[in-house]
DNA sequence: GATGTTACATACAGGCTGTATGTAACACTC
DNA sequence: GAGTGTTACATACAGCCTGTATGTAACATC
């Protein structure tokens, strides 16, 4: 049922957006009453978390599944890249992960890594091409970058011209591993 | 009074976020009265917006200072990109601008170019290092690397350090311009 | 068989948004 | 300068939403 909870829930969150979405619809939408709702979830928040950690998950997993057997860092980061805009552009994933969801949790999103889709990859994949880099810079990079995925897999689910954002953003991924 | 009321705003918007901010408290701390605040804004969306553009305003105001005497392309992005992290700085500007305005007003948003803090900026010194770029491509790069300055400044904003955050960004944004 | 706990359903209190309705002041016209 | 319309609010109301408190049935446990 809580597995029930969160199906409906995702489906109203991506379609309406979270402030959009009240409680009744979901429960209506699950066939359940409010109080299982908040039997299993603190508030609506907490529902709302669980729903991002099960897409970023999502997330994760295609980009896992895209750069496991690649050794090269830099391809498996550019492979990582595609996989990524791939599974952002499931229909209100975006919305849903890149604008809702930095909003309604804030900075608690940022520092809870099952929820920083493709981000330690990144990281992982940037240590490997900056071996010398400190640590606090990677970070940085990291997050700097991962910034830049973010909007480009945006503007493409927000009907920008694919073909140049993912060049562009490739061209930037590129010569900022390059130097 | 619609100064006023711009004023109250965004004090609260700024300091509680936008849902935890109710029209109640914004008339109180304003002196006014529910009324006054339907009369001279359609909603609340409205009037969050008209605090919105009068921040964006500012940073804009604050590029604009940074960089109007600075003939040379590369070097007045630069500037631009340390004014803009000055200007976001000031408490409370990021949350209200990188966070809750993409997910309040969303995609009219982006569009809007009175909220689109430094963009303008950004793109004509991009036009101006890369004058045989297509304008596709520069709209892309524009908007892809005003995601990351956006990233910068909030992350700054909330605490990570600043220094191995604007040398990354300088960085990132030499060698994307360099190539 | 008694007792406690889990998994819900129902009912309620408080608060919020947007709208509808009232009202005072001013502007404008003849 | 009386009448009329409009602006700028204030007040009142309807409907919805959130979170909590309370009830209850099933199941586990001892």
């Amino acid at each position: 049922m809580r597995a029930q909870l969160i199906d409906a829930a995702r489906d109203l969150f991506v379609t309406e957006g979270y402030a959009a979405t009240s409680t009744p619809m979901i429960v209506t939408a699950a066939g359940v009453t409010r109080g299982a709702l908040y039997h299993h979830f603190a508030d609506k928040t907490d529902l709302f978390r669980a729903v991002c950690i099960r897409e970023a998950e999502a997330v994760g997993q295609a980009i896992e599944a895209a750069t496991q057997d690649v050794p090269e860092a830099v391809q498996a980061i550019k492979l990582g890249a595609v996989a990524y805009f791939d599974a952002m552009s499931v229909p209100g994933r975006s919305r849903l992960l890149l604008l809702d969801l930095p909003a309604v949790l804030g900075h608690a999103a940022a520092a809870d890594p099952d929820l920083a889709d493709g981000q330690s990859q990144l990281r992982d994949g940037l240590a490997q091409a900056f071996p010398q880099a400190a640590s606090g810079e990677l970070d940085a990079m990291t997050d700097i970058l991962s910034a830049a995925f973010d909007r480009t897999a945006l503007a493409i689910a927000q009907g920008g011209d694919k073909d140049s954002y993912i060049t562009a953003m490739l061209t930037l991924l590129e010569r900022s591993i390059a130097g």
